[in-house]
DNA sequence: TGAATACTTGAACAATCGCTCAACTATCAT
DNA sequence: ATGATAGTTGAGCGATTGTTCAAGTATTCA
């Protein structure tokens, strides 16, 4: 619970991280794999946004680390890299649900 | 810990949640602020950023609920509006520093 | 091999963002 | 009232962002 206060490198980095939260295709497409891993398509549909919209934005936070993808022939399975989204979500829930 | 998924209109909101926390001047301001009440020209020192900026960013986080100001005299004191912020950064620090 | 499905990628464009600058309000001291 | 300090505000500008579109790669099936 309690930590270190961040240096200006670690501050930029959570920046980036909250910034990947920040916008709402990217923020849906982490909350639609809180329930397991997707395929880009269904992503897209679950989503309503266009396929490559998703999947710019997809790579986007697979660059962050975020999301990992894993190929299963045709299709390219997303999921949530670990489960601090989970936790970042439901906090900041909390503060706007006050 | 465990809570609903949000709807349409939260996910809006809470995208505006971090969308606050994701440029590095206003996190920065926050951090400074998890010491305690600060007013803005000891913020703009701290983070070396032009009153002018810091004032709008503080507006910024005061319209999103994340700070609020008191006047003292000539001084208007900020400050976190609650705990929420505290956890959003530890449990984004621990994300990061894996 | 050829067509279809699943996804990625780069360029381009409108929209948004954060800063600066200049002008403003508010409070206090003389 | 005058000047100094503390902060706000709106316009404007360059930089970044998210989307679309078109063209590409990768895999499977016939």
């Amino acid at each position: 619970m309690t930590s270190k206060l961040p240096n200006a490198t670690e501050t930029v980095c959570l920046a980036e991280l909250f910034h990947q939260m920040a916008d709402p295709t990217r923020l849906t497409l982490l909350l639609c794999l809180l329930d397991g891993e997707k395929c880009v398509c269904d992503l897209s549909a679950e989503v309503d946004v266009s396929l490559s919209a998703v999947s710019h934005q997809l790579r986007s936070l697979r660059i962050a680390a975020l999301v990992s993808g894993r190929r299963d022939g045709r299709h390219i399975f997303y999921s949530l890299a670990d489960d601090h989204v989970r936790i970042l979500v439901s906090t900041g829930l909390e503060h706007i649900r006050e």
